[in-house]
DNA sequence: TAGGCCATCTGGTCCT
DNA sequence: AGGACCAGATGGCCTA
């Protein structure tokens, strides 16, 4: 069975604010303790009440203070292994927050080197994923054409206009082929608008959005590109 | 209002 | 032992 997990809202500015209030928790509960730890010696299980002989008045008042002083340190010893717990666990939380946020900030540099679409909404963690995935995929995919229509140049095999770097598709163009193919699915294809220099978004832009705007179903398209993972089989 | 996305906390596991 | 990584849980915010 799963413990439910409790989530503690942090008011405090820093880890060392919390921890200051911590201890002072921390200080409060030994102090209860403490107070506890004076009880048993009126319970009546206390191993002193039923294990020893009846105690001088002298005798009984050192009893009383050695059970004390364990009683103190043991609340002690618990109070300092539970700020340590305390400690190491914040210290954690910071680290992990660290980590998720380079991970944001590594996810953010990604999206700055994808295209951007039309609308220009920030693309979501899975869709930056997905849709790197195939803008990586296309790039090679260009380059492998390139290569081949470089072996066999002419009628061999003629690179499509739409993948060569050097022509992107003119308005004029069937946008319907520009987008079904060069691409693991034909689905997936409207990749190739993207095979463009990553490092060169202006480019980029130009190539993908310049004159095609009236063309091109963006909001479909975005989807299509994004979420489209069959090509991910390829690389399986 | 439900569902998606996100940030954060948390405990467990693995690695150095 | 301590840090990195991971996955589950939870709550907040936003949008259709």
């Amino acid at each position: 069975m799963p413990s439910k997990v409790v989530n503690v809202y942090c008011p405090f500015e820093s880890s060392s604010d919390l921890l200051f209030s911590l201890r002072e928790e921390e200080e409060e509960e030994e102090e209860e303790e403490d107070c506890d730890s004076l009880q048993p010696s009126s319970s009546p299980s206390s191993p002193a009440s039923t294990t020893s002989p009846m105690p001088t008045p002298q005798k009984s008042e050192e009893e009383k203070e050695k059970r004390r002083r364990r009683g103190r340190s043991r609340v002690k010893n618990e109070a300092v292994l539970h700020t340590i717990k305390k400690t190491r666990r914040i210290k954690a939380n910071d680290r992990e927050r660290n980590r998720m946020h380079n991970l944001n900030s590594a996810l953010d540099e990604l999206r700055s080197i994808l295209p951007s679409f039309p609308d220009d909404t920030k693309l979501t963690k899975i869709e930056t994923l997905r849709f790197a995935h195939n803008y990586i995929w296309a790039l090679s995919e260009t380059l492998r054409l390139a290569d081949q229509s470089l072996e066999k140049p002419q009628k061999d095999l003629l690179l499509p206009g739409y993948l060569s770097p050097a022509a992107p598709p003119s308005p004029g163009s069937d946008a319907g082929s520009w987008m079904s193919s060069a691409s693991p699915a034909s689905s997936s294809s409207s990749l190739s608008i993207c095979a463009s220099n990553p490092s060169s978004p202006a480019t980029s832009e130009d190539y993908c959005y310049g004159h095609t705007d009236s063309l091109f179903p963006f909001h479909s398209l975005r989807e299509e590109v994004i979420q489209d993972t069959s090509c991910f089989a390829q690389y399986q």
